[in-house]
DNA sequence: TCATTACGTTAACATAAGATAAGAAATTGG
DNA sequence: CCAATTTCTTATCTTATGTTAACGTAATGA
């Protein structure tokens, strides 16, 4: 069924902008399926990031470590791209790694391709724009939610996303170093908003 | 001297990429300057953002408001490009206002022509891409620092950066809402650092 | 299956930050 | 130049979070 999951990246990428055939079959090649385990890693800190990747099945996480502990600031779930951006875009060492939460399938493909496809093509180009603005419009609104709420209306305000589902099933060590406090913190939050 | 400030701007965009003459000639009969006293808004919260700026002289900040209290959450200095970014690539009313912190001369241009640009020009939308790609750089980082260091280590993160004398010149309690403090706290922190 | 590890909660204590207020110092505007 | 305002610091009190540790439960792997 690998046509299958290829429509799904095409549509995904058609949420973006209009994809026609031609444009289409610049990518299609360089595409590979690849099946990840459980704390598989997708991309690790100190290698340069190569590839991108489209989560066709499975939950995933990027973290950073400092100290030895592990800070994951990042979620990725099905119907996303996933890719230490950062290095595949400055093409220096990653600081992040990102890891499978759970057994994953994704569909690959390298980010020299992408890069090429950015030369030849306006329309990629304009693909690699949009990601972007995609990418940084969420980044300016996770911000402004660690500046301007408390940990407990950050708590809330996940809660409410339309993720409630999938939020539920990350363990919440994750979830507590995503909202930036520790597990113990997030569990006392818990405990105040049950009572309530 | 207005040949001499277009040239900042040119010079500014070539940071990003070659930039011709035919290229640059698209974009050049639609800048103009601008003076903004102190205190002046150049994006305002509630109104969909149209202009880009580019700051020849002057700072700025960016702000949230919220139950009347206003958060700063961005500076920008001379000879980088200012505007309510979300709003403008949503065509949204803005969530954040723009104010000078000082006298500022801008050349401003509209966002409208910046989008037909990237219509017509495959380098103009490469621009794009490259400017939103190190915006979502700049933020990710940014939120690295708010989930991984403490607000003592984000206040020297900053004062080691290059900006120094910039940041000696902001009012610290701009500068304690874009740590994520009080200011009283921002004061605390201050103290604690010089007794060492 | 069973031993081991990972996970979540709770408790006790220490600490840093928030809230509020007062006052000094600097800046601003008329 | 002076009054008014803004800015920064300091003090007090309160509170939420961090830290550490203990415990019970669930998940995992040999």
């Amino acid at each position: 069924m690998q046509e299958q999951s290829f429509l799904q990246l095409r549509n995904a990428i058609s949420r973006f902008l209009i994809l026609e055939d031609s444009d289409w079959e610049l990518l299609v090649p360089y595409i590979e399926e690849k099946h990840l385990s459980k704390h598989d890693v997708f991309a690790r800190e100190g290698k340069i990031a190569i590839e991108i990747g489209f989560i066709l099945d499975g939950d995933m996480r990027h973290y950073y470590t400092r100290d030895g502990i592990e800070k994951t600031t990042y979620f990725y779930f099905e119907g996303h791209f996933v890719c230490s951006y950062l290095s595949c875009v400055t093409q220096t060492p990653s600081e992040l790694s990102i890891e499978a939460m759970t057994n994953c399938t994704l569909l690959v493909f390298p980010y020299s391709r992408m890069k090429q496809l950015f030369e030849v093509s306006h329309k990629w180009e304009r693909f690699g724009r949009l990601i972007a603005e995609y990418l940084a419009i969420g980044l300016e609104q996770r911000m402004v939610g660690l500046l301007m709420l408390s940990p407990e209306e950050r708590y809330i305000q996940l809660l409410e996303g339309n993720k409630q589902k999938i939020i539920e099933r990350i363990p919440q060590h994750y979830i507590s170093s995503y909202l930036g406090i520790t597990p113990v913190s997030l569990s006392r939050i818990r405990q105040r908003l049950t009572n309530k």
